[in-house]
DNA sequence: CGAACTTTTGATATCACTCAAGGGACGTGG
DNA sequence: CCACGTCCCTTGAGTGATATCAAAAGTTCG
């Protein structure tokens, strides 16, 4: 389940990987990337980063683990609006802002690098090929936010949790945290609930449904696509809002 | 709070009047704004600025009228994810992506002005303020669609129209397009139901209620918000994360 | 072993969709 | 000026999907 890390700079950190998705890199840029994001902090599962109404306190960096944006209804209800995987970098700009107008909190026990502004604000400074996959990051994270108010106004429940299992798993396997055993998925159902705008018993049912069609298997919190193509079909899904490989480079 | 401008170049631009709320501007900043969106070119309504798949030809800056950012389903499903209304701009980044992943449409008839993604660069390395204003602008667009995905996935249709008209009408408050009569709402049943998750006809049933409790009064194309207090409460509509006037200047 | 939490299953209720038909507004062409 | 078509709104009826409620079984952890 959790990633063994063979080396302290020697297999490429997620945020290395996630950026070279976008963007190839400069040594230099790789070692200074390495270098920011070298003492990462553990967080306990169900803990917040940051909460609605408070300053914000910096930059997160995403290192191993799953995190999400959530925001509550005033009678408890709750909506998840982003899951926040190894290699992302949460609100770039966000510094920009005086009051966090969602919460972010740990799903699982994560590693965590806070960046302070200015080292932000540095690297988008000085070293453009870096700055330009960040851009390009936040980007494709609105686009992924666009994607999830399609799933949730417009598609069924069974096509809603296809859908965000195709995008885990293409997100998940650009940061190499996908194997022949699938990945890790530590929610609960009333956690997915919460993500697709579904109550949580139907999000059982609806997880009977795929694994009787022969879709998934989803065991101890690891999720295994057992059937790809058909699951995508299912879904509707089309892989072209993540932005790939599709640097507009002339 | 909305600065009356007495200058040359006749009433502020909503594009200007948008920046200001966010940021204080110079007068050599307003100037080149007015000047870069003098010429705006007039589109008829359901035109396509870009579509999905398409090479993004530019930055729109929305000058008068109503447009959208929508996704369609293979079974022909629309679900619609922004609206853009005047003074709005799409896209600051868009030039780093090879194709759009969502189509942007007039609702109504519109003025607009594409921007080259050259001038957009100039104004970004050579007006700061300005920038600074933009990139506010982008943070307060992200989280206006996560706003959206909590009131699609967590709220009652009710709730969602009450939602979306409050959030309408802040913002069109900031470009001075809300009077006495209220606003201009130039969409059918089916284009609000496409926007909140809802069948046509149920959003019929659903203004009919807010009607009934004296709320709204929609008519002729122009929503008149009778009681702003009791649909907000009634809608959970907290101004927030709009980020007014919350610039984070020290 | 017990407590708390999660998943599962069943039963029921309700909300929102679909289908269908009628009426109004608007525009066009005879 | 009227006839007609089209689009949109409205209303009614019926159905189905998903929520809610409730309880049992499984799991995890101290």
């Amino acid at each position: 389940m959790t990633r063994i890390n063979p080396s302290v700079t020697g297999a490429a950190s997620p945020f290395i990987r996630k950026l070279e998705a976008f963007n190839a890199l400069s040594d230099e840029d790789r070692q200074m990337l390495a270098r920011i994001s070298a003492e990462p902090e553990a967080v306990a599962p169900h803990t917040d980063l940051a909460c609605e109404g408070e300053r914000p306190r910096g930059v997160y960096l995403i290192m191993e683990g799953m995190a999400c944006r959530h925001k509550r209804l005033h009678d408890g209800a709750r909506q998840i609006m982003a899951y926040l995987l190894p290699g992302d970098l949460c609100d770039l700009d966000v510094a920009l802002l005086t009051r966090m107008d969602h919460n972010i909190t740990t799903l699982s026990a994560c590693k965590v690098v806070r960046l302070p502004p200015e080292t932000v604000t540095d690297v988008l400074e000085r070293h453009p090929a870096v700055a330009r996959g960040l851009r390009m990051s936040t980007l494709v994270d609105e686009a992924t936010l666009r994607e999830w108010l399609l799933n949730i106004g417009r598609r069924t429940p069974v096509q809603r949790l296809s859908h965000l299992f195709c995008e885990l798993f293409e997100r998940l396997t650009v940061v190499a945290c996908v194997d022949q055993e699938g990945f890790a998925l530590p929610l609960t159902h009333a956690e997915l609930a919460d993500t697709t705008g579904l109550s949580s018993v139907h999000v059982t049912r609806s997880l009977q449904e795929l694994r009787q069609r022969g879709l998934i298997d989803l065991t101890d919190g690891a999720l295994r696509i057992l059937d790809a193509e058909r699951l995508r079909t299912l879904a509707g899904f089309d892989v072209n809002y993540l932005h790939l490989g599709a640097s507009a480079a002339a």
